[in-house]
DNA sequence: TAGATTGTTAATCGATTAACAATC
DNA sequence: TAGATTGTTAATCGATTAACAATC
């Protein structure tokens, strides 16, 4: 039952357990089927089903998912099942965004850290986090057991501060600069680009669109 | 040599883009490899040869591919010939720092247009921007042509905004809410949730770390 | 020339889907 | 019971990779 599960399985999860809570929010749905998760994210009832299928049974035939049961399954599946804390990395205007969205909290995870290497951000607050240095950083993270960091600094520095990250413990990376970063073995990272993503789509958009 | 090329080649080639441009920066740097350029990025020098080859021939054996020449290849494939200009739709924190950001300029985007259903929002300045209300983006959009938009409004907003938009002729939609949107064939949309990505990391995380 | 590297082919690998027996 | 829907199999579809002739 956990064969080395295909990372882009793990990857549908996540939008899963998200289509699942937005269900749990109307008190009178009590269950649901692959075919409606389907329909809402645009992917094959299939697929769902497959995807599910690896980690356990966790429906019943004519009748489908028990949404709450399913969130509780997916949650454990994912680690979710106590909240993660997150150092962030860098207090610009994005950063500034990620340390004050809400979001976070609900779905597993709290930035209970947030550092800069300007020295006129340092000692600023944001919501109820201050702003520390970088060169607390890795002590701080290593006493604090931190695994997982938010990285909102400019592409020079990107490489350099995961490689901090790494040196200090953190075992997964959220990267919002615009470069490729090399981590060891046994490291996580995801990107974010908003570039990125709109290049992709421009390649769909006829040319002349002024 | 156009037959229909698969949805993630086209994901890959902004990468590679962004990675040439990278290289470019430096005046000593003429030509690359499918070698070095694959080291880089993390995936093999096979792919990025099968990738570039749906689109031509941008190589020479023996000596590799002209870093300046290639870019403005990916270039004309990605529609970024020209600038393309683009919607804000949500002034908040996220709206503020996407608003902010340096990198669009100079990579063929720009955000020209803002706007914001809080009233005391409207009028505001980003930048040199004024937040202009939600009930003008209609005509707006149609009246300037823009065909991308970027969603930062709150998820319960997110597919009557996706809507509007899509009626007021926008085309690509680069949505931050986090929810599943739906939108009519030819309409181009891609998503980005923090939490998605770090609820995908965590399930590689082994349970224990507090 | 000798060495390097492309573009392409064919093989391999992996993911998606259609279909259906099982069963609630 | 009749209808609905799961979990799973096998087939299909698509993407990646290894290998190498061509050639700069």
């Amino acid at each position: 039952m956990d064969h080395t599960i295909p990372d882009i399985v793990i990857g549908r999860l996540p939008l899963y357990l998200r289509e699942l809570s937005r269900m749990e929010g109307d008190p009178d749905r009590i269950t649901t089927s692959s075919h409606e998760l389907a329909e809402r994210l645009g992917i094959s009832s299939a697929q769902i089903r497959k995807d599910l299928s690896h980690f356990g049974e966790f429906g019943k035939q004519g009748t489908g998912y028990h949404v709450h049961y399913l969130i509780e399954r997916l949650t454990e599946i994912l680690h979710l099942t106590h909240e993660w804390p997150v150092a962030l990395v860098g207090a610009g205007f994005l950063g500034h965004a990620l340390a004050s969205y809400r979001g976070f909290q609900r779905r597993g995870f709290a930035i209970t850290r947030v550092f800069d290497n300007d020295s006129a951000t340092v000692g600023k607050t944001i919501g109820e986090l201050v702003v520390r240095g970088i060169e607390e950083m890795a002590a701080d993270l290593r006493e604090s057991g931190i695994r997982i960091a938010i990285l909102a600094v400019p592409a020079d520095a990107a490489q350099t501060m995961t490689d901090r990250l790494v040196e200090a413990g953190v075992r997964a990376i959220l990267s919002y600069a615009p470069v490729s970063l090399t981590v060891p073995p046994g490291v996580q990272v995801s990107y974010s680009d908003p570039v990125v993503q709109l290049q992709q789509m421009t390649y769909y958009l006829a040319a002349g669109g002024e």
